[in-house]
DNA sequence: CGATAAACGAGACGGTACGTCGCGTCTTCTG
DNA sequence: CAGAAGACGCGACGTACCGTCTCGTTTATCG
């Protein structure tokens, strides 16, 4: 019954990309609502209509920005854990120098509203730990590992301080740099050898 | 060239103190320079006259806080890497409530402008980094720990997962989050027992 | 290129009339943009969308007020030129008390901008001028005065003084004040007597 | 009995001497108090130890200035009120073009404290006022007048209508302009005629 | 196919914090 | 102790951005 224009749900994506790039270039508090708007040709209404604060939309920007990195489909099963990790961490997407400069921004936000940081950490960070987790969860069942371990933990170990590299220290992730935390870190603490990686 | 008054350095410490007051209370977001110098019944002037913008000001009470909390002097020295660890870990100062509610709020600042990130993290993390390598460094004087572990990025873990955990996932640090990481991922790490600690 | 929303032109009149009401309250040292904006109910960006400070806003609220005073139409004709004068001179409006309250809080902001001081002269007193012009010219049409009159200065001698009685005296003008100029200072100076006057 | 440095009255003319400068090049709302001291090479607690204000002293300065231009010693006698007024209205300082750039500046401050504009008319025009009126009350006494003539107001006429055309119409004082009020205004008013003069 | 109702780009609106600057006072040091 | 220098508490200035609302235009669906 009712009539009228239905959304236009191409312009989420301008907008989306948009924020992205913006993020990219300034941060999250050198981004303007109408910078966004008139980067994707949209008026601040269109934003508003979508989201309903700054925070929310460049939330959801990262978020599917990692989404798409992080797929749980095609995961590699190379074995070893150690194959496993180091097949992920070798895959860098195309858009990756973009994504880096988009996390450094991210931070800047999460006081904005109540349960944002929830959402935050869910979308950015979440499916690389998923990852970590089936990862770890496999080489238990292969009795690769002790069925001891603090799986929940060590899930956390590389995220949580590759994150940490760039969003509070604000250096780069040159491409050794996760390899070198699975080696170091991760791999001793579950008690396997760095050079066990086949 | 008669010199004219001098900056009455009182004013800094009272000025400071009232930011950490209003950071704890509202996050970085939710202060006003304002709100700040009526707090230490200071004018707007005289909080410019120091710092040159917001984030430099909340950075500098940030830092400071920090930096009376992990004196280098009076490390305590247990004779085993587990016992110095957990030693400190233990310690919590009765404002440690504050602190990490001021921590929560530091995020929302980093990218205000050039080089604040940096800073921002040689006072607050930097730290507990150096405490950490030192204890590091005994542990391989001893003999306690291989000679060729990497103490750089290991001094970094805990420190950073902990930091992660305050500032992305906006989570308090019960008293015994720190020892557990301690327990499953450092000293794992570094081929020690978790059970081995005095 | 389409428009985007229209300026609301009812608000330049609740601002206009907002800044008079706080001129005449507290004078032009004692306004403040916040009070006006406050007052109509506006936010300061919309009135500096539409004057450039504080000295420019002030100006036009009082050109408006003296333009509605003296309307060129309907001007009294009563065949003699003290007849004209006093008729005028008697006209007080129910806002003579706030017009005059507002002059006196005007003289402090002529010298803010260049040409400022030409707009508020043209605006405030002018008018008056231009009536008294008429009136004169029409008396030496009559054959009343003589036509070698200084038409030109003559006008300019009752507002001139009634002026300046009010911003630089801050003398209020009681009602037998201008007629008493008229009588005193014109009316003899064109060489006519007080008395002439039907 | 009381001890200590004198006050150095000779800082008082130079203070004063940089308010008009100050207000000749920029108008009262352009004057600093730090500017004035400064161009004094005085501190401002020099200057708050003098006056009470900006506003205080920058009227004493003008008042100053007219009170050595219109000295009641030696007005000119010269048998008649044309000659008289005539004789004043040629007497120019060399400081004239200075005087009227600083009287411009001067209605700026008029509304700042409670009997300020008192003081500044008496400072300012009465002295010429008062010049006018002794003119008139000798012309009364040799009968060149009537003796029902209005003195006070007409007194005022000609000192009011320049100074309104300097602080409010912003219009410089040619030479002839004040000896043209006098002809066409003044004595016309006061039944002479402006030929009458000697 | 024409009416209609909602979404669109644009941008003005009411608010509020920013960082600057001036006032009049207070403090330090020099002569 | 007066004076030069300048920091202090206070508060207004004019700017910028938020999230909302109002224009006139475009576009899809309903009658």
């Amino acid at each position: 019954m009712t009539a009228g224009r239905k959304i236009d749900t191409s312009r989420d994506a301008a907008i989306l990309d948009a924020a992205l790039d913006v993020l990219a270039e300034s941060g999250y508090a050198g981004i303007t609502v109408s910078m966004v708007a008139a980067r994707a040709k949209a008026g601040k209404a269109t934003v508003y209509r979508r989201w309903t604060s700054k925070a929310q939309l460049v939330l959801d920007a990262v978020g599917r920005l990692n989404t798409e990195l992080l797929d749980p489909e095609g995961l590699p099963d190379t074995g070893s854990l150690a194959g496993d990790l180091h097949a992920l961490a070798g895959e860098e997407g195309p858009d990756e120098q973009r994504r880096l400069r988009v996390m450094v921004g991210l931070m800047s936000m999460l006081d904005d509203e109540e349960g944002l940081a929830d959402a935050a950490n869910a979308a950015v960070v979440e499916p690389w730990v998923a990852v970590n987790r089936v990862f770890l969860m496999r080489a238990v069942g292969r009795g690769e590992i002790s069925a001891a371990t603090d799986i929940e933990t060590l899930a956390w170990v590389v995220p949580a301080m590759a994150t940490y590299r760039v969003c509070v220290q604000r250096k780069p992730i040159p491409g050794r740099y996760v390899a070198s935390l699975i080696d170091t870190v991760l791999l001793p603490a579950v008690g396997l050898s760095a050079t066990a990686r086949g």
